[in-house]
DNA sequence: CCTATGTCAGCACGACTGATATTC
DNA sequence: CGAATATCAGTCGTGCTGACATAG
């Protein structure tokens, strides 16, 4: 393993675990937690079988079950039956979890746009620019796997 | 609140969010759990009391002490008494403390340079210039409010 | 009959609050 | 006595696995 890529990997791995505490209080803002939020953005429109929560929450099926029975009792989102498919679920967002979903995810915006108004010009490029190279990290760490990949 | 910054925000916390599964994959290649891993990387040598254990953790002092007593369990840290003050306890990473985390550390941080291998030196460098400001957002969100922040 | 899709039951971990000790 | 430090008891949320029902 090169040594400057080992410094790279530990000086991001560290900087990550920072960005784990600032998700963790972006959440705290809100009645909803990270993963309830995500499985409202991920069911708006026509919705999306029960599976499919699983895999883009990144978590089993029975986790998703769970879930989602917890934002029905909420009454955030509807569970309907497939007409083709008798064994599959569909999960679908109610206009209270359309509401929800917004208001929580202009919430925790403001909250991060917030903390981009303190910065300058040039951190917000250095920021901006790093993005695209974030998201390439998570599809290659989260895609060979064994394991299935979040959304 | 300005357009430019609230999109910006909302990319950022999109990348975020895979930011959190990318540590989570990392995590689980591992006998140690993400929070086990920060006590022992900050027990070696003198120590720490428990409250800051529980303040680096960014968890409540009674969270610490269960983490703590695993850890214990498991005979990777030690529990020392302050002799100046009969209320503290000093965590202190045991040798075999110091094995495990060497050994968890190296293997994230392996794991992590495999994905940067597969970027290109552009993106890679644009990388390393966003850290230092995605460590500046962390100390700006995790600051000024009420609870106390994490290390 | 085998596979796919979900649910249920039971468990573990990590977080919290509130109620104590104990010591300064 | 009041403040600081840590523990204990109880609870909640969220994840898992294994066993199961039902449909394709």
């Amino acid at each position: 393993m090169n040594q400057e890529l080992a410094e790279l990997a530990e000086a991001f791995r560290n900087s990550l675990r920072h960005g784990v505490y600032v998700a963790r209080r972006l959440d705290e803002l809100s009645d909803l937690s990270a993963s309830q939020l995500s499985v409202l953005n991920m069911t708006a429109g026509e919705g999306v079988r029960m599976g499919m929560v699983a895999k883009n929450l990144g978590v089993r099926v029975p986790t998703a079950t769970e879930q989602v029975a917890r934002l029905k009792k909420a009454g955030l989102v509807e569970r309907c039956n497939d007409p083709h498919d008798a064994r599959v679920v569909v999960v679908r967002r109610t206009p209270a979890g359309d509401a929800a979903a917004k208001r929580a995810n202009a919430r925790r915006t403001e909250r991060m746009a917030e903390a981009l108004a303190a910065l300058d010009d040039s951190e917000r490029a250095a920021l901006a620019a790093a993005l695209p190279v974030m998201d390439k990290i998570n599809k290659y760490v989260t895609s060979d796997r064994n394991q299935e990949l979040p959304a």
